[in-house]
DNA sequence: TAAATAAACAACATTGTGTAGGATATCTTT
DNA sequence: AAAGATATCCTACACAATGTTGTTTATTTA
């Protein structure tokens, strides 16, 4: 099965997107893979031909945009695990799921947060975890870098996903704003 | 069906021991009605004669969970939604996570952290809401209410579950002082 | 244009679901 | 302790969705 096919990519566009439509209306667990088939105008069997399940179509879309996140993600240059560290993630993070909205939100409407959660979370984590080992000016801290990092992801992805389901009430630049005053200034030192 | 009668209350228990079993080893989804049944000795007619179907099953274990927590965090007297009220939050919410570990983490280990994070997100979103609600020391705030809520709800959530996970690095007095010392002193003030 | 190969189509075996009826075991009540 | 009530077991069946296979048709690419 060649991946640069144009049958293929046509083929493999068109399963991603139904099934992203189906979800906006049902739970992942009640789509059928003839659902999909039938919503993206494919056989069957060609699905069959291209994923083992649904699960790893799924899977498929996930690391998509897990792929997407974590990219964005690396373009933040500071790489002690400071406050400006945080600050700076969260921008990407909010600039991303502005890019992706439609996508983020097609996955949590009927999935109780729970796979956009864990993406995010994902990610994330491993964009933290990734800075803190870069990060050698934690020594003789009061609280330990593992904690203030689980702290900090699960109070970051809550705010994001808060911000992506209703997009009217802030800007962008209010959250970030916010979140340089939740955020303490000595994040680092005592 | 008479729910005082032994039978009923036997047969009830032994599919809820045995979903939380197989869910240390297999994803929910991946959990068949029979799998239940053969690993609960108990024929499968007999589980369609208490519940239409798997999902109702563990509806009853995530509703028993919930039950608990609710009144665990109703313990919490601080009306108001400042530093003193989350602090003895994370303190009861630590509490109930030691007394169910198993089942937190049955329901944890197989289905990426999404099952138990959305119990935890809803019952102490919850509790911090009527916890806002009742607080009427709230004007003229730099951040809005429900901007502090989502943002310590998150960070509550992971690092509880991030202690489930790995219980013996931290004791719970560890963690709680670690989180005085993340949450500033003027939360509603300024 | 020819060769390669993906998609469509049809047919079938398999698996899990949900339901029903009568036989058996267990519980409740007196 | 016995009688009546009823939950569980057992068997069988209809149904839906899955996953596979072999053949034909259409598209791509060299």
């Amino acid at each position: 099965m060649n991946k640069n096919d144009l049958r293929v990519i046509k083929t493999r566009n068109t399963l991603y997107d139904a099934l992203l439509s189906l979800m906006k209306e049902k739970t992942f667990e009640e789509i059928k893979v003839s659902d999909i088939c039938n919503q993206a105008l494919i056989n069957r069997s060609t699905f069959y031909a291209h994923y083992t399940d649904k699960y790893e179509l799924l899977a498929d879309c996930i690391k998509n945009l897990k792929k997407s996140l974590t990219e964005e993600l690396e373009k933040n240059n500071n790489i002690s695990n400071t406050k400006e560290y945080y600050l700076e993630m969260i921008k990407l993070f909010l600039n991303h799921i502005e890019k992706r909205r439609e996508e983020y939100l097609s996955i949590m409407i009927n999935n109780r947060n729970s796979i956009t959660m864990d993406i995010l979370y994902d990610v994330i984590d491993q964009d933290i975890i990734s800075h803190i080992s870069k990060d050698d000016t934690l020594e003789g801290q009061t609280v330990p870098e593992n904690i203030i990092a689980k702290f900090y992801l699960g109070a970051v992805v809550s705010l994001g996903t808060f911000w992506l389901k209703d997009n009217k009430k802030y800007t962008k630049e209010e959250i970030i704003h916010y979140l340089s005053i939740l955020i303490p200034d000595e994040l680092n030192s005592k």
